[in-house]
DNA sequence: ATTAATTTTGTAATCATTACAAAATAATAC
DNA sequence: GTATTATTTTGTAATGATTACAAAATTAAT
């Protein structure tokens, strides 16, 4: 995606396109790898003069809030990003550690009786090993 | 359950069941309360002299390596145990931060195509607010 | 009762994230 | 364009959950 789409999207949805924040968007949606914040930051520390890390954060968080990116808490000790926010589900390996994704229809996912309740957020995600992983193991 | 029941369970799971080990679980068993490692040390610190919240993260940590507990990652900054091992979702409430159990059947579950693919475990969770923090909000 | 193996403890280290105030940048007013 | 004001970024320190580790305590085996 073009420098111009990102900014005019990030308009549209509250976010003034100021350089850094275009830059981080743009790495989330065109590697579309669910990058940690650490990922984010050494990749573009090179490419952007005077990156912090404090940065990458707050743009992040900035992101979350205002919902054009997804915080996704798979396993405790990280959190990944992904700026496709449309429904979809998430697979991780625990040899590669990738994240990636697999398509869920809105109306696949179960409908659980919780009469009263507010429901806001759905995730549903899957751990094992990829095929990738199981080829070289049984290689 | 009876502390006699519990130590017969943690035995054919492979695990000695010494005393902090059986109150942990006890503790895990009565309460469903998916507590945190915090919320159990509090809790248990009266009851079992000199008890230590590093025992409290190795006793879990066995357990869910041994497959007696699960750890659940729904926020990042904290991990949730629960003794209930079979399938079945969560929803957490960002207002009152309970987390509670629905049923699901295996047979629910989204079977998303992942050719090759080794998937060891699923998760489903949803996020908003329950019942109880609704009828609150618009009283 | 001795000895050996396992578990628990207390403290320090680690690691991801947040808090915060100063410096830099961008927007607005003149 | 320059001065003024608001916003963003930075660097460092603080926080909080978890792990590492070695000594002390407990449990099992001899
Ligand atoms: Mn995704
Ligand atoms: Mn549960
Ligand atoms: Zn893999
Ligand atoms: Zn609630």
């Amino acid at each position: 995606m073009e420098q111009q789409q990102i900014s005019t999207y990030l308009l549209k949805n509250g976010i003034r396109p100021l350089q850094k924040r275009v830059k981080i968007m743009g790495y989330l949606v065109s590697k579309r790898n669910h990058p940690t914040v650490e990922m984010i930051y050494s990749d573009l520390v090179h490419e952007i003069k005077g990156l912090s890390k404090t940065t990458v954060y707050n743009v992040l968080n900035l992101f979350v809030q205002s919902g054009v990116a997804l915080a996704l808490n798979i396993e405790g000790n990280e959190i990944r990003y992904d700026a496709d926010t449309s429904t979809h589900g998430h697979f991780k390996c625990r040899v590669c550690s990738g994240v990636i994704d697999f398509r869920i229809k809105q109306e696949e996912l179960p409908k659980p009786m919780l009469d009263g309740f507010r429901i806001e957020e759905h995730h549903f995600y899957l751990m094992g090993v990829c095929s990738f992983c199981c080829n070289k193991i049984e290689a």
